[in-house]
DNA sequence: CCGCGATACGCAGGACTTCTGCGAAATTAT
DNA sequence: ATAATTTCGCAGAAGTCCTGCGTATCGCGG
């Protein structure tokens, strides 16, 4: 932007390789369609339509649907092409201290198979790095996918990363200053992106979640420790060094002060963790934990009304270990927000659940997937 | 963002509109040109330039010019084609509590003439507009230029400016809720785009000023009052309302409470402000004054740093009353704000002066004229 | 003063892409 | 079986860009 970017003019081929992605997002949008609906929505003329499609579907990224449609017509039925969503695979990862999500989707962003489990917390860095191989090895062998059947892995992981994809925080033992993304570069040839965990967050709840309508967006993560992501039009801000949204670090907005003092001690069920009983008690409207939450939210409010005055958002969602309390949330925070803000922006909770940042790590991967759209020769035609 | 915008086909025409666009950015950025050297820039045949610089001559786009070349080289001298930077103007406009400054621009954002004024700041509302439409009509019948060759005007004012232009702060008397825009309607048939004054300070620094090569950067006007522009990918960012930025009023970092403790009792000369005078001793070297300002520093610091956190910004640009002090500035906020910080940014002080603002309205309204660059007829030849 | 090399101009021809329009094909409804 | 309807497929035309060649105009050297 600062003026050395000429631009480059355009010719004839780059036009046609342009309409070509139209045709192809289009078709992507909704499937399957007809030639004379994509002529209306992209306002190009049926003989061209009719070429551009003959062309993906030569190349494998459209197929010609052999289904009747649903509604019967009179007059010579239309072919009917969908975009071909299995021609290709991505996997969203979630890697944190206890545990792995690893989903698996089509281009069209479905989920087609899932795995979690958790491990335990003191494993060393190298042992962490060889859980994800074998257990992303395993999970694409289950499904009957070769290396090449993959397009792109995106992995969420706790902490700051910059923007190379190097991991430039402490909380993950020996994984500080670590390339990720290198580590796992011989096991698939496609791309890896590794991304702080609460970006990806941010990035789910955009594409499917609370914020699918809003396009300058913090995500707060409410739990035990508070980070924050950042969206603002539509696109992820990572910042200089990956740290936009770090607002935990200042004593005077006393984020982990308050995390630290959360202090609920009502019997936990087996395997629950003390912010699930939480959650399950002001869900059973039980008064004394009520309060506890409430103590809480106000105390995390000054740092949330720093990160709301700063970015003066169009809304504010809530994730993270104190989702599942629910909308009793939003006027919760709301009202210790009110008297330290200029204007509290709408607040929504998460409902994406204990998946969503291993479903931002998917968008994450179909991002790129997009971003190279057509630049090859297309998808083999084996499915 | 949220998947409902389809996008349409491109046809030949839209094809050459881009190209005749291109050329005629690659023309602006760099003046005179001749179509050989167009031809490496845009990547097009000389053929097509040639056409396309045909065509924007003829429609007083670009001119021919008539000068000789400065080196002289042999074989047939090229044609030379210019941008035709006086085809029309722009006006940046910054109105303060108790000051006027306009600046007339030419499109390529040379500065053609400048007005400053200083009025009571006890103005009504009412009287503050008419100040402005009457010192409007003489800055430009000075400038013989009638209401048709002003093509946009960009008008700085203190505090909040919502998306739809309207003002949502109470700095100035009477002008909450104002919609400055429509009242300056009649006076010129233009777009006129109000905005507040950071956010167009932020802008000229980009433009021109300390961060001319940074795209994620932090604009904070450090005075008795501490407002914060801004700016992600390049882009300004005006959150919701309008208010991103506005750290100010959280009383937990304290940002006005050390405005208004600044306390420098150094005698100042006539005309000149306490931060005026402070900054002038802190040049000479006053330990007292150092003193003062290192208080005040560690009074903002917190502030800041919650700004730094929530954006980690690529560049902090410090503006406003205090930025005469210089590059002392710098190295002593970075010493408060250390502690308080993930990672210090790279921090430079303004060197626009005090038409940093109208530099930024200038660039604004420049920024309207771009978008809708080649959408008309194009400009009369005139002059 | 004249020829030579160098550079730019201008035009013609060809290739590619898109649009408009018409007749043929395939299905449903009568 | 026939009519109506919708889509398909092809031909023709317009527009845009590129390659290539001959011409025009300059500086330099004999």
């Amino acid at each position: 932007m600062a003026g050395r970017d000429r631009a480059r003019g355009h010719d004839l081929a780059a036009l046609r390789g342009l309409n070509t992605a139209v045709v192809l997002r289009a078709l992507r949008q909704e499937s399957p369609q007809t030639v004379g609906r994509l002529t209306g929505s992209t306002g190009l003329s049926r003989p061209t339509v009719e070429a551009l499609v003959e062309e993906l579907a030569a190349r494998g990224w459209i197929a010609e649907t052999t289904t009747p449609p649903a509604v019967r017509s009179p007059g010579r039925p239309a072919r009917r092409f969908r975009f071909r969503a299995e021609a290709g695979h991505v996997v969203g990862v979630d890697i944190g201290l206890k545990k792995l999500v690893l989903l698996l989707a089509r281009l069209d962003g479905a989920i087609v198979a899932r795995h979690r489990e958790e491990f335990p917390a003191d494993l060393t860095g190298a042992e962490r790095i060889e859980l994800l191989r074998t257990r992303l090895r395993a999970f694409l062998a289950d499904q009957r996918l070769g290396p090449h059947d993959v397009w792109s892995v995106g992995i969420g992981v706790p902490g700051m990363v910059d923007d190379t994809g190097r991991i430039r925080s402490v909380i993950v033992p020996d994984w500080t200053d670590l390339d990720l993304a290198a580590r796992l570069r011989g096991e698939l040839p496609c791309p890896v992106l590794v991304e702080n965990d609460v970006n990806l967050a941010t990035l789910a709840e955009h594409w499917q979640g609370a914020a699918a309508l809003a396009d300058d967006v913090a995500c707060v993560l409410v739990g035990r420790r508070i980070s924050c992501g950042v969206m603002i039009g539509g696109r992820l801000h990572r910042g200089r060094r990956g740290g936009a949204g770090e607002l935990g670090i200042l004593p005077q907005l006393g984020l982990n002060a308050a995390g630290d003092a959360l202090g609920w001690d009502g019997a936990p069920l087996p395997g629950e963790s003390e912010t699930d009983a939480l959650a399950r008690a002001v869900r059973a409207e039980d008064p004394k934990a009520l309060a506890v939450l409430d103590r809480y939210l106000a105390g995390v409010a000054p740092g949330i009304a720093a990160l709301v005055l700063a970015l003066d958002p169009e809304l504010l969602v809530l994730s993270g270990a104190l989702a599942p309390v629910g909308d009793p949330l939003g006027p919760l925070l709301a009202a210790h927000l009110s008297p330290l803000t200029l204007h509290v922006p709408r607040i929504a909770v998460s409902t994406l659940g204990r998946e969503g940042v291993a479903l931002g790590a998917v968008r994450r991967a179909l991002d790129e997937v997009d971003s190279h759209l057509l630049d090859g020769a297309g998808p083999s035609r084996r499915s």
